[in-house]
DNA sequence: TTTTAATATAACCATTGGGTTATACAACTA
DNA sequence: TAGTTGTATAACCCAATGGTTATATTAAAA
């Protein structure tokens, strides 16, 4: 598998919100089948089938311990998801620019004489 | 669109190699759907689909100039999905240590003597 | 005013994805 | 040994994806 099908089934496998709670439940120690399925609203086969697509994308790996099979997070190809967005960081980081400037601007018309702000303007979650 | 679904959905723009070149040659720069569309051995409508699922994620802008409707890079998006991951740096950067402690000791046993390796020692592409 | 260029959309097709239920299998437990 | 638990797999369904060709739309150029 080249660095492009890698990004291809990672980002794929990164696009489902079950999978990001699994991996999510993972980040904090590894967990069985079961009690990974427990919070969702599914079948087991339907949980197996998710696993399967973490799997594959090397995002997870599997354990042994009597009829359990342990899943652990394996965060190695995250980084590679990482390095790729990473090229794209001057971009976004422009465009908080120019929110800055634009919230700064008008913060001044509205109060002048109030103390500047400080730090970076963050943007509201969408 | 909550953070979920925007999420779901930038990956899974994410998640295509023409997508990703596409967003590539917008970081050099505007550029219509014909110039676009000419590294791939593909119909223009097929590139038209792309920028429509590009621009549904938000990851494009559309422009006008007489007939053309230049796309623009919007990086947004690319912020909160980097934002996601970086929750997992600590995982992935605990595993390039253990790849770094596992070679240093191998360089060790075989040339000892010879001065110690610096910086980390980055995995190979797969 | 007709033609050409750039893009979008419709209709279609094959494949994949995410779910289901039913069943198989492997390893503990009584 | 029989039952139970944990997981995997098979077969199926429906919706979504990624491509195609043909056609519509819009704006410029001749």
């Amino acid at each position: 598998m080249n660095t492009s099908d890698q990004l291809d089934t990672t980002f794929a496998a990164l696009a489902d919100p079950t999978r990001r709670a699994i991996l999510a439940r993972l980040a904090s120690g590894e967990a069985s089948v079961m009690e990974l399925a427990v919070p969702f609203a599914m079948s087991q086969p339907a949980i197996s089938k998710h696993l399967k697509v973490l799997e594959r994308a090397g995002l997870i790996s599997r354990g042994s311990d009597a009829q359990r099979r342990p899943r652990r997070l394996e965060a190695q190809p995250l980084a590679e998801a990482n390095e790729w967005l990473e090229h794209y960081r001057q971009f976004w980081e422009a465009s908080f620019q120019r929110l800055d400037d634009l919230l700064v601007k008008l913060k001044r018309n509205e109060t002048a004489g109030k103390p500047k702000q400080r730090g970076r303007a963050k943007p509201h979650k969408q």
